[in-house]
DNA sequence: AGAGGTATTGACCATTTGATCAAAAATCAT
DNA sequence: ATGATTTTTGATCAAATGGTCAATACCTCT
């Protein structure tokens, strides 16, 4: 008979499942902070108080934890954008978006750097879902902004540069956070970015 | 007599003016595509096409190379924002502020990528400059804009919270490039990009 | 030509780091 | 209780990596 391959247990039992979260959680921490290359299997362990074959017993490489993490917040960074209504009112909508983008940012801004860190460096693990995913609800997004343009009740601008535009500037102030401090000489508070920022990216949006 | 100390050389010869270039080109690459501790010092030496010991000849550590590579952009870096002139029209210099700063991003996504990836970390080689003369710049162009609010020529809009939106969105085509395209699904062109930046972000700061 | 400094390199070293393994400890099912 | 399964870890390994060094090759200036 032949003998049992050694194999990794099947089913999840609570000890897997919240030492997975806690790792992950110490991920988060570690691989933010340092990004995938800087980031050392020994720290995530320390972060997560278990030892680094333990950790290896649950993610069997130090890559396995990084993708788990990257899937694990994916497709919360949709659901904003996912929630765009077509039938709502445009500057509301597009309000309501930039400032649940906005709280994002500032509630969990390692998720963000992380994200920025992965496409930063050529996305190598999430180039399916870029091309993916993400680009055909942006696609199904553009139309609903065009439409919009459309009935005249949004200025007419490139919707997928729009997309962007609030994208980057929302995300600034999770990634580039440090360069925003040290130039206003006091940490950002969301209340004040929030106003300027829907200013700024809304006003122009007015139908003439 | 006491022995000489074994020295550097303190001259600059051609030689050595040549390959720090290299070195400095070769060293771009890598770092800007996989990070400080992404890149090893093998990988730079083989792009510069010289022996790790050589390249370890002109900058003694991995570290020197980063930072001097830093240094020798971070000034390139300013001076977009720097040739913003008060007397001139603020359409006009703000416009030529954006166009140049989507030309740099296009032309030097490296570079754009290198600061991003620092600061993404925390910027701990050039908290330095944040603090001082990047700060220092921005107080001052931002009481350009505000002087330009004041004699209602700009829409009344926070003149930081203005400046970090020309960098977010002007920089996320260079350091986010792969999401961009692969959202596009094509390569982004620098005309479109232009025109619908520009609109964007000015179209809403007609006074008015 | 040749002396003296500059430039280059192969060999090597110490540390870090991702990963493995066997064995012990803890948990669970009956 | 007890046997089977899951969980944990100390010890260890091989590869990668930053950095050193002594020896050699190359320039440059007189």
């Amino acid at each position: 008979m032949m003998p049992h391959p050694k194999v990794k247990p099947v089913v999840n039992t609570r000890i897997q499942a919240r030492n997975k979260e806690v790792i992950l959680a110490a991920a988060l921490d570690i691989f933010s902070a340092s990004g995938f290359r800087g980031a050392t299997v020994d720290q995530i362990a320390a972060k997560a108080e278990m030892s680094k074959p333990n950790l290896l017993y649950y993610f069997r490489r130090k890559e396995d934890i990084y993708v788990a993490l990257l899937e694990h917040t994916l497709s919360d960074w949709l659901a904003p954008l996912r929630a765009l209504d077509a039938e709502g009112d445009p500057f509301a909508e597009l309000s309501r978006y930039i400032t649940l983008k906005l709280e994002m940012s500032d509630a969990n801004p390692k998720a963000s750097r992380l994200f920025a860190n992965e496409i930063l460096h050529g996305a190598p693990m999430i180039e399916k879902f870029l091309k993916g995913p993400l680009k055909q609800l942006v696609a199904e997004k553009a139309q609903v902004i065009q439409s919009w343009i459309a009935a005249g009740k949004v200025a007419p601008v490139d919707p997928y540069h729009l997309i962007f535009a609030i994208w980057s500037v929302t995300q600034h102030y999770a990634d580039f956070a440090v360069q925003v401090d040290a130039v206003l000489g006091r940490r950002e508070d969301l209340k004040s970015a929030q106003k300027a920022v829907l200013e700024i990216l809304l006003r122009g949006l007015k139908p003439a």
